[in-house]
DNA sequence: CGCCATTTTGAGTTGTGTCAACCACCGTGG
DNA sequence: CCACGGTGGTTGACACAACTCAAAATGGCG
């Protein structure tokens, strides 16, 4: 689900230490780069939340990650990016450039097990992404999502308004759903007194435990 | 799909400096590791097909990847194995050791680069594994898988038989289906003249222009 | 207030899963 | 050599979750 979620101290540091100044300002649906661009930075971001979307020949659109604060875009692909990113909300975004990376890693060969460490994470959690993408039902994945987002905004709790920033294609995109089954299954949550959507935009857990309930394993499947 | 499609020159170089003799000879069945077990070694195919599969608490199983000849098992762990590795056939493995590799590391920081390109390459086969899965349908999966094998065994062409070591439940749990419908599908496959299955372990592409027309986009998905 | 994009809701279809029976292959043992 | 049993594969009937198409409702914004 993360691009980056185990970006280490010294990762982001090193990160730092390339950087110029307090990163870079970026408006809502500004694009950081497009598939297909150079792929010559690493973007960590500070505020804001930002989305990886892959586009495919026949239309079909992949929302490959959201990454919010701490997340760190632009790893994991060669000479040319590998999918488009933008911003879906005003932010701040960390730039590094990767030939500062190859330079640090010179100096300091430690820093290559930390990164390597690092990626080893990432594809772990890409594995467990394919498990769940694949095996869950729809309502375990929005629950699942659900949950994510509270948890990465620090707002796992109940009775928190939780910012929703992407819309429901975005989410649809990103689970493997259709929007219509998106909204049925919030809808269905709603209806439960599991959670409550109060606007555009946001939503509330009214119920954690049974949220986290509907994230295992609502129906058989297989 | 590959653990480690992008195995470079070097990193088999040094895997070679690190293990003794000529590789590990195992038996079909073969357990490489368990999930769980001490994760501290990675194992470079020589010859033979390996499994590297998922369980999960509730009985769902995750066929994660097929090795073949070249791919690299046992990286994208952290201090345990994630998931157990098997062999299908009879084969042979080159062991290095991690001690040895973050030696090598210290002792040439280029071979970090490398290793990142490596995990990098990995991330974004990973990302890509996501979205076909998430994705793609039942017959898309199938010939896509299908494809896969002929491709990594050298055999892409019309009229060459291609081994399939592993079972139907097997490329059920890979691609996410059930052995009913990897089992329909490839009979369909048969009658439309596009395969033949010449008895178990075997199949043969009878027309691979089409049978890539069904990887592509059979049905409208989403 | 009125427009437009987004979301929700409804009705019907369909692909894939489930359950169950049947078949083919293959090694074993009489 | 053949009967037997077991494993793995195929086929059929049916159910259901999610998709598709369509229309109505909602919310944001000028």
């Amino acid at each position: 689900m993360y691009l980056f979620p185990h970006a280490s101290p010294d990762m982001r540091g090193s990160a730092d230490a390339g950087a110029e100044g307090p990163g870079r300002v970026v408006g809502a649906t500004t694009m950081l780069f497009r598939e297909g661009d150079s792929a010559d930075a690493l973007f960590e971001v500070v505020t804001g939340v930002f989305r990886a979307t892959k586009v495919f020949a026949d239309g079909r659109r992949q929302v490959v990650a959201f990454a919010y604060p701490g997340d760190v875009i632009g790893f994991g692909h060669g000479d040319a990016y590998r999918f488009d990113c933008d911003a879906l909300t005003p932010g701040r975004v960390q730039v590094t450039a990767h030939s500062d990376i190859g330079q640090a890693m010179r100096n300091r060969p430690e820093l290559g097990e930390k990164l390597l460490t690092m990626a080893a994470g990432e594809i772990a959690s890409m594995h467990d992404l394919s498990v769940l993408l694949c095996r869950k039902s729809a309502m375990e994945r929005i629950a699942g999502f659900l949950l994510s987002l509270a948890s990465r905004t620090g707002k796992l709790g109940n009775e928190k308004r939780v910012s929703l920033p992407m819309c429901r294609a975005d989410i649809a995109d990103h689970l493997g759903l259709t929007i219509e089954t998106v909204s049925r299954n919030l809808t269905k949550l709603k209806i439960r007194g599991i959670i409550d959507l109060p606007g555009r935009g946001n939503f509330v857990i009214r119920d954690l435990e049974r949220l986290r309930g509907q994230a295992e394993c609502e129906t058989t499947v297989h």
